[in-house]
DNA sequence: GTTTATTTAATACAAGTGTGCTAAAATAAA
DNA sequence: TTTATTTTAGCACACTTGTATTAAATAAAC
């Protein structure tokens, strides 16, 4: 009866497009008009898979954490490996060291300020910030189970510092790529990480 | 001849008031309209002080950090003091722990979503990005000569982490200030800088 | 070929936007 | 009181917004 159509699929196109139209011209320009335009639909074809424009821009956001979560779960440590490494090459995988992470991040930092006056967005945001947590509490703990960690370590602190160092490296170094480099923030990384080692 | 109105007082009335909006509903909420009520004017007296939105938009974002850098120079140091403590208290300034700098700090993330696509914006968030950093620099070096902080430190590479930690903790506390708490934050920081130190 | 449910296109509408313009009001010196 | 100047108020204009509505196109099922 219907033209075949990947609902789902055609959901995550237009969210991505949404993506663009954040990154180019900032998260108030993503209008559905615009959107619409840079997906090669009407309007009315983005309405329909989208009822309203909150929709759709929540739909993006959760599209965002979801493709991190996809990446990290699909990590594996193998013994062989240096710990640190695999340890840091996780911990990159939130940081805007290539393209596809910056379009993230950047349309994460958009959707963080509006987090602060929309209260509808909070949740997404709290549990984003929760996974991201844990994660990294699993890094930390990692290495204290690996027994390569410095004794002593306040693990809730260490987290909430691990944490901060990587969510403020990742906005500096989108709002500020030539002060802080691509180079000088995995440095900085490693440098933090070492720091934690005996 | 004229009303005596002091124009520079007006305008920072009006940016303070600019503040209070994007804080409330958002930077794409801050019409002219908006501000004007707010600020129990009338849009064309408020044009008559700013020629354009952005012009109002770029100086209330001007007074943010103009308001912080005060508060740094202001802060003198007495021998008698603790030197963590003082170093503490000034990193302090510009962590969100009351609602006047709360109120910065949301107004200065909101103006940083805006900056990825805002090429005419960036030169004033460069700015401040490297005054912050000399200041943090100014942080470490002070530890250093005081002969309290550990031998063996990489300057560049402390500034860029406690840089990190402290934006990315500001970030993190008020977009969740459930669980990343005032006094989690400024533990945190304690923790991180007690680290430096022999 | 006809039917039918899904998908797309196009338009209309009310609300809100920045900004330009004009003239009134308020003020304090002359 | 007169007058020059600053400050204010209000409206008009062209434009963009989200959304609702309606008609058209599509392709599988009968």
């Amino acid at each position: 009866m219907p033209k075949k159509v990947d609902h789902q699929k055609r959901k995550i196109q237009i969210a991505e497009t949404t993506w663009k139209v954040i990154v180019e011209e900032g998260l108030e320009q993503a209008t559905v008009r615009k959107i619409a335009q840079a997906s090669d639909l009407s309007v009315g074809a983005v309405r329909h898979y989208f009822a309203s424009q909150s929709e759709l821009l929540h739909f993006s956001m959760e599209l965002v954490s979801e493709r991190v979560i996809q990446r990290a779960k699909e990590r594996k440590y193998s013994k062989e490996q240096d710990p640190l490494e695999f340890v840091t090459e996780g911990i990159c995988e939130v940081l805007p060291i290539d393209e596809e992470r910056k379009i993230e991040m950047e349309v994460w930092l958009a959707f963080s300020a509006k987090v602060l006056v929309d209260k509808t967005l909070q949740k997404l945001s709290n549990k984003v910030y929760q996974d991201m947590h844990q994660g990294l509490k699993n890094v930390v703990q990692a290495l204290q189970l690996l027994e390569i960690a410095k004794e002593g370590l306040d693990l809730e602190l260490e987290v909430n510092r691990l944490h901060a160092i990587v969510d403020g490296m990742a906005m500096h170094h989108l709002l500020n790529p030539d002060h802080l480099t691509h180079e000088e923030m995995i440095a900085t990384l490693n440098y933090h990480l070492k720091s934690l080692l005996q």
